[in-house]
DNA sequence: TGTACATCAGTGAACGCGCGTTCACTGATGTAC
DNA sequence: TGTACATCAGTGAACGCGCGTTCACTGATGTAC
């Protein structure tokens, strides 16, 4: 087996180290777009990517899942960063929630691979990697419910169990997004109009089940 | 080049054929389960487990894609008859909402991997792979649709948009299943239960909105 | 400062493997008469 | 009925390929004195 990937925790002798955990990753996520999956790729054709043998890789990363988590990880935070200034501009203006949804969509259409990981990854590959995309979603969920308490507090209003609302539009909206990604680019308003009534649909939901939640009960439908 | 898979249209001359495209679905069938995807199967591994030679495989299909297609046709018609019969049962007793999310989820815990297949491959493979799935879920979509219309109608209540209804509780039912397939099966009960609140959560929105549209413009939260 | 030495980042070559696909072939089943 | 023949479903062997992983190695960089 390869020495471990942090590779001298103590004192650092030999050589210094020339490729980094930075190169690879980098030469993943150029590899990686709309039409190309994390799990799709190989190690030697990161290695090819990244200029170095494929030996060396290992000197980074103890295999590809490893490498994996490490771009997921990366996708959700750049990710959550730019939804986060999304909803904090749109705060200012008319709608958060026209806000937030453009801001994904916007997202899906640019060069950046960050939402493709997160959409394609989580349901295949190990199940070290698909933790690590419910990791990314959960945080999602969290900042969502966040805001969500936040505003309604803000605009006197209630909420019928912030944190499931926040998880089922979390849920939708990367579904939705996961079917918009292979679509022409042409059909992206209609889905965008359409995402935005169905997130209106669970908040208007919440807050009427929040003061009325005998609607619970309503069987049908 | 192989021949084309239907194999000769007109007259049947030639030895009897002994290998069905059957065969080779129940072959793959066999192989797919909770941990096992459509999209890392191979050619030979199904023709072994067909028992035929990787050769003959062709004989059936044109390629892996195609067998992969008629799996995913076949997993959303048998399902789509499961849950119409849960529907239809439900439709008796109390809640049809707690009765199909209860199909659904004991489909999830079954061996059937009718489900798991739609589950998985929505977001990986090739194009006309996504397009399969995108299909079935089309007309999952459609059915819930006249159902809620007809529900809707014989309790004089008015739905917003019953076909985006049918979609968002669609795409967020199999978004929650996708989770839920890896999950330890304690934590299903759970699960099921947030999923029937979310339902409702959406079919409450919808209800509100057709008789207060007003709702819509609400801007927070 | 200079020298001897230890470390270890990165490499080149090779491994065995399972894959999809092609080829030329066999022989059972059907048709023609 | 029997015989000659055509068809083509299914096969066995082989191909070249890219893969992940292992091995023994090199030589730049650091430390010790």
């Amino acid at each position: 087996m390869p020495p471990a990937p942090p590779p001298s925790p103590a004192i650092a002798l030999g050589r210094k180290s020339v490729i980094s955990r930075e190169d690879v990753i980098a030469a993943a996520l150029k590899l990686l777009g709309p039409h190309r999956s994390v799990s799709s790729l190989s190690l030697r054709e990161v290695a090819r990517e990244a200029g170095i043998a494929p030996n060396s890789f290992y000197r980074q990363f103890r295999d590809m899942d490893e490498l994996a988590v490490a771009l997921i990880d990366l996708a959700g935070s750049s990710l959550r960063q730019i939804i986060g200034d999304a909803r904090q501009r749109a705060r200012t203006n008319r709608s958060v929630v026209r806000g937030s949804v453009e801001a994904f969509m916007q997202q899906l259409t640019s060069n950046d691979p960050s939402l493709h990981i997160l959409l394609r990854e989580g349901s295949v590959g190990s199940d070290a990697f698909k933790q690590a995309v419910d990791r990314q979603l959960n945080f999602f969920e969290e900042e969502l419910k966040t805001d969500l308490v936040r505003l309604a507090a803000a605009n006197h209003t209630e909420l019928y169990e912030p944190a499931l609302t926040a998880k089922a539009i979390t849920r939708l909206v990367f579904a939705m997004g996961a079917t918009a990604m292979d679509l022409p680019s042409d059909q992206l308003p209609v889905l965008k109009a359409q995402l935005i009534i169905m997130v209106r649909m669970i908040l208007t939901g919440t807050r009427t089940l929040a003061t009325n939640p005998k609607e619970l009960q309503a069987d049908l439908p």
